[in-house]
DNA sequence: TTCTTAGTTTACTATTTAGCTAATTAGCAA
DNA sequence: TTGCTAATTAGCTAAATAGTAAACTAAGAA
C-alpha cells in the first residue's frame, strides 16, 4: 500500500538510502550548501537534487535560499516519531538480550564445574 | 544506491510499509502464523508472503514449521540497530524541544508582565 | 553585458516493488 | 484415496524509484 503513503512510511522509505543518511548525518551538525552535502557514490547533481526532495517530502529537511546557494536544515521531528514508534519493540530486543547474557552466564557456570 | 544494499537500507526499506509494521507489531506479542497476522488492507495470501519475504530478508523475522502452519517470530536486532543509528540525531529533536519551550517560557512572562 | 558557479527541471531509461490470479506444495482429516 | 486448510511459487502487469544528459534559472563577479 505504498500509495496514500502515510508519514511514517515516507520517513522510513527516505531513511533506506545510504546518500540520504549521508546527508541527514552532515546536517546533524547544522545546516549545509547542496555541494557540501556528502556525495559518497558520486551521484550527478540532478541525483542528489531528487534526494533531497525526497528527504523534504518526508519532512526531514527545509530548504532556504541564500544568493545562489539552497541551503538545507535538517528537521528533526520525523526521526523523533520514528523513536517514539521504536519505543514498543524495546522489550523485544532487551528480552533477547537478558536471554544472551542468561545462556553465556549458564555456560561459564557449567565451566566453573 | 539500492543495489549493493547495506543492512540498514534494507531494515528501513522493510518498515516503509504499513501492512509490514502492522505484521510486526502483532509479532511482537509473540511468533504467530500467517493467518494470524493482521491484513488491515486486505491484501491476497500471495502477497502477504511477499511482504513477509521482505521482513525476513531484512532479518526481522524468522520462520518456522509447526504442522501445516509456518510461524513467524519477531527478530528485534534490526531495530535494535536502527535506535542505535537514531540516538545521533536525539540531540536534534531535544534541542528543537528546548527552544520551544524556551519560546513558551517567553510568551508566557511576557503575559504575566 | 558576459561569464561562472550553484542548483533545479525536463525527458528519458532501467530496475525494483507491489499487487493480482492461477497453479502448486504440505500436512491433516474423513 | 479424496478433500480441506495453510501457505508458497509462477507468471504477469502497473507503478514507483533511481539514475543519466541536456537544458534552464538565479545570483554574483568581471
Amino acid at each position: 500500500m505504498q500509495t496514500e503513503t502515510d508519514a511514517l512510511s515516507l520517513t522510513f522509505a527516505a531513511l533506506a538510502d545510504p546518500t540520504r543518511r549521508a546527508m541527514l548525518a552532515r546536517l546533524a551538525q547544522g545546516p549545509a550548501a547542496v555541494k557540501e552535502l556528502p556525495n559518497p557514490y558520486n551521484l550527478s547533481s540532478p541525483s542528489i537534487s531528487k534526494h533531497l526532495k525526497v528527504l523534504e517530502r518526508a519532512g526531514l529537511i527545509e530548504r532556504g535560499r541564500e544568493a545562489q546557494w539552497r541551503p538545507a536544515q535538517l528537521q528533526p521531528a520525523p526521526l523523533k516519531d520514528v523513536s517514539d514508534w521504536l519505543e514498543v519493540y524495546r522489550k523485544n530486543w532487551e528480552a533477547n538480550f537478558d536471554r544472551l547474557e542468561e545462556y553465556l552466564r549458564k555456560i561459564q557456570k557449567d565451566k566453573g564445574i
